[in-house]
DNA sequence: TATACTTAGTGTTTTTTTTACACTTTTACT
DNA sequence: AGTAAAAGTGTAAAAAAAACACTAAGTATA
């Protein structure tokens, strides 16, 4: 049998867009006892999940990532860790306590890790877990410290999109520049300016305007875009050159 | 006696400026075999150290920081951690071993910090150790994934410093326009115009200009400067405006 | 005490980027 | 044919960036 660390674990907190707000993959947990018929657990989480002895924090929060939403080739990016010293010393998941042979007057380090996905790519895997998307705006009370780690996640996000090329993650491969400029407002919440948020991608030579235009919408089509990592990686003569 | 945290250490990237070029604190570890005569370890490293169950991350940094330096009110940050499956498995350290009552075969995980001093503030303690300041450009080859821990830090220190108000963390809390320059230019590794360079800081309201001037230099001193926190906090609007 | 040495400190012009701002075009739908 | 809805486009003013060279102020020393 595999054998897991016991002292580690990651979670992830998925951003999901779906057109209009930014919102982040939540785990609703109850468990009924089964005697008295109370709730003994009924609280929500972010994503997580143990590593295994033999696989990478990177692998482990893949491996998270890819049950859950069966996507593959995801944006994901370590962004901190935390170790409070009392940090689920006795976590609620009998069953992983169980298995681990762990000892339970022990911390639990989790490494932090956000991930970006449209939320229409995704088709959400329950495998008995009750996970659903929730606006950013609308999140609530988090078991754990996972608002903590949600915090810290969009912190780390704000700043990252202004510097590197990470909003295309949010949106499908093609894409009109008014949702890529929605991806920013959402993330940022503010307003930007149509026509100088044009120029300024315009001077961006990695993203590639397509003979193609949006279907299916009751108003005049856009242009559709792609971002090409290629050109990006030519192109970039600073270490950073991606500011909005 | 005070229990570790067997399967968490730090690491330490402590960045020193000293007027000229960007250092990093190197241990050099010998250790002979007594009876042999044999160099059991010849190596360098950075600075690390193990983590106690009742103290948090930051503070086990913070330790080694001060162990080190004497120093108070470094700037401390968290980077990255480092988890391969096989790090450190079966560490030199053979004390904290014996110590620590660890499975050998299982990895450590280090949470990588860094950290800004102005070089001639530190009087180095050695306690044993042999560290002496390498500058970047020197550093040659470390032990374990080190060289790897090393370069992450200095990735980010590269970032950080464009985007946050830390350059001064490497210099006296009286400091010159061109003491200023030469760390970014020590960082980044470029010139700087003197003329560009200051109308640009002229712009930063939280840079105080002092009634004051460098003493103790054969030329005309210069005019010195302090930072402000204060005005920092009360005048970025924006969530980020320290741009070189 | 004059001179040499060394770094501090300063301004202008050109180019680029940012900001503010409103109307026409294209498509689907009825 | 008309309407609804978002796409797409330009200009002028202000701010920032980039390129560029000399004078000022102090210490050292001949």
């Amino acid at each position: 049998m595999r054998q897991i660390s016991p002292y580690i674990s990651v979670d992830c907190v998925l951003f999901g867009y779906n057109g209009a707000e930014l919102e982040v993959l939540i785990v609703d947990r109850t468990l009924t006892d089964e005697e008295s018929g109370e709730q003994v657990i009924n609280d929500r989480t972010l994503t997580g999940n143990h590593v295994y002895e033999d696989e990478t924090i990177e692998d482990a929060a893949y491996r998270v990532l890819n049950d859950l939403t069966g996507l593959d080739n995801v944006f994901l990016e370590q962004f901190k860790t935390f170790a409070h010293p009392d940090r689920l010393k006795k976590p609620n998941d009998q069953l992983w306590l169980k298995n681990s042979k762990r000892n339970p007057d022990a911390r639990i380090v989790t490494i932090g890790f956000y991930s970006l996905v449209a939320t229409d790519k995704v088709k959400l895997i329950w495998k008995g877990r009750n996970v659903r998307w929730v606006p950013i705006s609308e999140v609530g009370e988090l078991a754990f410290d996972h608002n903590l780690i949600l915090s810290e996640a969009l912190r780390t996000l704000r700043l990252r999109i202004k510097y590197e090329p990470i909003a295309f993650e949010l949106l499908h491969d093609k894409f009109t520049l008014t949702q890529l400029q929605n991806v920013y407002e959402a993330i940022w919440d503010v307003e930007l300016d149509k026509r100088n948020f044009r120029k300024k991608v315009a001077r961006m030579k990695y993203l590639i305007p397509l003979d193609e235009k949006q279907t299916g919408v009751a108003h005049k089509p856009a242009r559709l875009y792609v971002f090409s990592r290629e050109v990006y990686s030519k192109t970039k003569k600073e270490l950073f050159d991606f500011t909005i």
